[in-house]
RNA sequence: GUGGGCGUGAUGGAAUGGUAGACAUACGGGACUUAAAAUCCCGGGGCUGUAUAGCCGUGUGGGUUCAAGUCCCACCGCCCGCACCA
């Protein structure tokens, strides 16, 4: 073409179209529209100030399905709305003096109107956010009836208090050690706390799990390990009489009863209560288990750290073996909050018992023989032996395999008593333990009770809620505002109204974000759900988000549909039929001489390969090149989408972001891939401004032999990119774009030369596919196309091309011909040929005829259309 | 330690057990231009000086198969999760 043609401008068409859909309500659902629906969910964000390029990956992604799913004839939701409450407002409150409401709504203005400008078919009718009073206190009304059914609990326990946020933490929220947020490391404390009953669901969840086959395996296993189940047995063992305490036995927990017979000795947590109370006569053992607090905490740097006992003087009857006795150990390696906080030491078959028999020289027993051992040779040195095998050296499980001599000890222990009790019990632990989601903090949802001192802790009356926050608050100093202000806390008790103080504690903000897709069903509704429609629209088609969120966003939402199932808000258990965990975006880090972190955009990069190096682009200084790393404003290895949108458009954005890297792999946001992509936008523009003049020209010509192959092509990439965009291929159903615009635009370049009706026609309908199939991921470019067309309407509201299933299938195909499996020519026949006639081809080929050498095939494989393998 | 994932051109990555490297990026060559940018065309795993010819090639070593990037076994390396859970 020698005429130049004008530019597509992004900045002027994008928000043209925003405007337009948001005029039209293009994106707005209603609950009474009968087709069938389609619930589509990104995880909503934290309004920290600013979306980033994470952010961006995940919308595109839900949006790209959303719009697809939409043109499908699908009645779509897909919302959006934040996760609001949270420490960062509280931090800066103290560093700024904004007060956490300002800022968070702030921040959400902002960052709504960097969505928006990115294109997003977000219902924007149905946000809102956690922090919004009538959202939590939909939130506090779930609370109290939960109360009411026996999901809530309020109970002193050992806390993770993290000295930094000043707050306790969940255990899932304790990451070796430190806080989740802060990085401080955790300390222990004893507080009254509340406690969501997760535990009770613990089977439900684990089993349920196998159920969610539209769930990454990886996140399926995640949350196995994290319920953590496994089966043993409660034992109790006897204690010989003595003056250090009046108990009579000991009880552990053992997944291997079956090793009974190996037992040479017990050993207590030094958390356990007979610990404690043996040390009260015994200073070296107050010692040992002081000593054990100190480190407590800092274990985290002990990888490996060594194991220690104390000896308390106590023995117990070796229960399978008359007349022995075991000694009675504290150890620093047994968990007081996992099992009965005691163990019996098997050291041959267990690796840190056998560490610790070897310490302190104690018996060392094989009771389990491998298979192919031999009892006079097997021997346990360093290793202990955890394998399957049969038992030996135990009297009447011998012979036994574990699993037997599990079960039988199990029925042995049973049939005995001790302290008037069975002295073994089976029973099934779960690592997963209930959900303590008191915060002292000012920025969240107020836990709606009243404590009493005649009636103890009252709920707030439904009638009374909501419980509202209090705006007039001070950050000044550390603690929980609202347990420092000067009125809030003081009510009367809603039953005698005596003077009575307030809960100040808020919940934690995972609570928040637990329900909030079944808010969305009916977010302006008086009840948190109206279980009706909620059923109508859960569970969730396809939720898309991080991987970090595998654990505890995700385990206490299925947690809280089952709370909610029973207390009559919601009809079903699990939330997310689908869902699909993205990858990261990640970028190369740069730094100078003085170590100092530089952003992307103050760097240059030159040559390539070994050559590549980077230097300061306004110094000149050489930059040191560091390792691609996620994303982080603390290595500054980010780039700001505010100005990726200014500079390339939201489309190209999208559109890079969906190239490339499959969307569960992370992705290195690079210059020349956002270049390609932006160049890639104008190709298309291009395109169809070529073939707008060159079907004005032609309006006649000669038959075009290739414009049925160009259809084909069309309709192939229609049915391809609507598979791929199912499967969220995304980076497939980008790469079918590509190839198909490459053949269009070779295919109107011969046109311009030789021009004909029926290439035209060919041509037309390839554009006008390309541009709906553009449509989920550069939505604004594929309107301004659609409008140039002719087309009435927005593409928004357009269906999505329909393949010809006709056109699907070739009449010939190629077929691949090997001698002894490597590739040594090709034939081109008619679909379906038979076999006989194949093989003549492929043997009369010249070159197979040359390998032959005149010598018959020993063999020859035919699969039908598809190989031909000579074996000679 | 334990569970899971992944190793393919210069790079991101394609490939129902059936023609390895689709598509993109970077690069090289050419066209257009006074020039550059932009755009368009061509090339491209390695080796055999030429390639319409041949050999080698998907982390390493074995195996199954007419046929292996793909399945099986062992090993090496990288990433992620969990971690003294009895």
């Amino acid at each position: 073409m020698t005429r130049s043609i004008e530019r597509y401008n992004p900045r002027v068409e994008e928000p043209r179209w925003q405007k337009a859909w948001e005029d039209a309500k293009s994106f707005e659902v209603s609950n009474d529209d009968p087709r069938e629906r389609y619930y589509v969910l990104e995880m909503f964000p934290y309004p920290s100030g600013r979306i980033h390029m994470g952010h961006v990956r995940n919308y595109a992604m839900g949006d790209v399905l959303a719009r697809y799913k939409r043109a499908m004839g699908l009645n779509v939701l897909h919302p959006m709305g934040w996760d609001a409450f949270g420490l960062p407002a509280e931090n800066a409150a103290k560093q700024t003096g904004s007060h956490p409401k300002t800022w968070t709504y702030a921040n959400i203005a902002t960052m709504r109107a960097q969505l928006k400008s990115m294109g997003l078919s977000f219902d924007w009718s149905r946000e809102f956010a956690t922090c919004d009073v009538e959202y939590y206190q939909r939130q506090q009304k779930l609370f109290l009836d939960f109360l009411k059914v026996g999901l809530v609990t309020r109970k002193k326990s050992k806390v993770n208090w993290d000295p930094v946020d000043e707050t306790v933490l969940a255990n899932e929220q304790v990451i070796d050690g430190r806080g989740w947020r802060s990085g401080a490391v955790v300390e222990q404390r004893e507080l009254t706390q509340w406690f969501l009953k997760i535990s009770d669901y613990s089977e439900d969840l684990l089993e349920a799990i196998d159920k969610l086959d539209d769930w990454p395996d990886k996140v399926r296993t995640m949350q196995r390990n994290w319920i953590g189940r496994s089966d043993g047995l409660r034992l109790l063992f006897e204690l010989l009489p003595s003056a250090k305490t009046a108990a009579t036995s000991i009880e552990v927990f053992t997944t291997r009863p079956d090793t009974i017979f190996g037992a040479g000795f017990i050993a207590l947590s030094p958390d356990h209560p007979l610990s404690a109370h043996l040390g009260k006569a015994d200073p070296a053992l107050r010692e040992f288990i002081a000593e054990f607090h100190r480190q407590g905490t800092a274990t985290e740097t002990l990888e490996k750290a060594e194991k220690l006992g104390h000896f308390t003087g106590l023995r117990v009857k070796h229960p399978v073996r008359p007349g022995e006795t075991l000694p009675v150990y504290v150890a620093n390696f047994v968990l007081m909050d996992y099992g009965t906080g005691a163990i019996f030491g098997c050291a041959a078959h267990d690796q840190r018992d056998l560490d610790f028999a070897r310490k302190y020289d104690l018996a060392v027993i094989p009771v389990v023989l491998p298979p192919e051992a031999s009892p006079e040779d097997f021997e346990v040195f360093d290793d202990a032996y955890v394998g399957p095998g049969t038992i030996y050296h135990s009297d009447f499980l011998d012979g036994l395999p574990i699993d037997a001599a599990k079960k039988e000890i199990a029925r042995y222990f049973a049939a005995l008593e001790v302290d008037g009790k069975p002295q073994g019990v089976v029973e099934t632990n779960y690592r997963l333990r209930d959900w303590g989601i008191s915060r002292q903090r000012y920025w969240g949802c107020p836990i709606p009770v009243i404590h009493c001192p005649t009636h103890g802790v009252v709920p707030v009356p439904d009638a009374d809620l909501p419980v509202k926050l209090p705006e007039d608050v001070t950050f000044d100093r550390p603690g929980n505002p609202l347990d420092y202000h000067p009125t809030w806390k003081h009510v009367p008790c809603p039953i005698c109204g005596e003077a009575s103080r307030r809960e100040t504690d808020t919940m934690d903000t995972f609570v928040d974000s637990s329900w909030y897709f079944a808010r969305f069903t009916t977010p302006h509704a008086d009840a948190p759900t109206v279980p009706a429609v909620a059923n109508s629209w859960l569970p969730v088609d396809q939720y898309i988000g991080g991987v970090e969120h595998a654990i505890l966003h995700l385990l206490y939402s299925r947690f809280f549909a089952r709370a909610m199932h029973k207390t009559g808000h919601l009809g079903m258990d699990e939330p997310f039929n689908g869902l699909f965990t993205q990858g990261m975006v990640v970028h190369e880090t740069y730094r100078d001489s003085k170590g100092d972190w530089l952003l992307p955009e103050e760097v240059t990069v030159e040559g390539m390969g070994e050559s590549r190096r980077a230097l300061h682009a306004r110094t000149g200084e050489p930059i040191e090149i560091g390792a691609i790393e996620k994303m982080s404003k603390s290595k500054k290895n980010v780039v700001d989408p505010d100005e990726i949108v200014r500079t390339y458009g939201a489309d190209t954005a999208r559109w890079f972001m969906l190239s490339d890297s499959p969307p569960e792999r992370d992705v290195q946001w690079t210059e020349a891939g956002i270049e390609g992509a932006s160049r890639f936008q104008q190709r298309i523009w291009k395109l169809l401004q070529d073939m707008l003049e060159i079907s004005a020209v032609a309006t006649s010509g000669p038959a075009d032999p290739e414009a049925a192959s160009v259809r084909k092509l069309v309709h192939r990439a229609v049915h391809n990119v609507g598979e791929e965009i199912e499967g969220l291929r995304f980076n497939r159903a980008v790469a079918q774009i590509y190839e198909l615009t490459n053949t269009l635009t070779k295919f109107a370049a011969k046109l311009e030369a030789a021009p004909s009706a029926e290439g035209v026609a060919a041509l037309r309908e390839g554009v006008e596919s390309l541009v709906q199939l553009i449509a989920p991921m550069m939505p604004h470019l594929s309107e301004t196309c659609w409008a140039a067309l002719g087309k009435t309407g927005m593409v928004a509201d357009a269906g999505w091309p329909k393949a010809d299933p006709g056109l699907l299938v070739d009449s010939t195909v190629t077929i691949a011909v090997q001698v002894n499996g490597k590739l040594r020519g090709e034939l081109v026949v008619p679909k379906g040929m038979a076999r006989e006639e194949v093989e003549k081809q492929a043997l009369s080929l010249e070159a197979i005829a040359r390998m032959l050498d005149g010598k018959a095939p020993r063999k020859v494989i035919i699969v039908l259309d598809r190989i031909v393998n000579v074996v000679t």
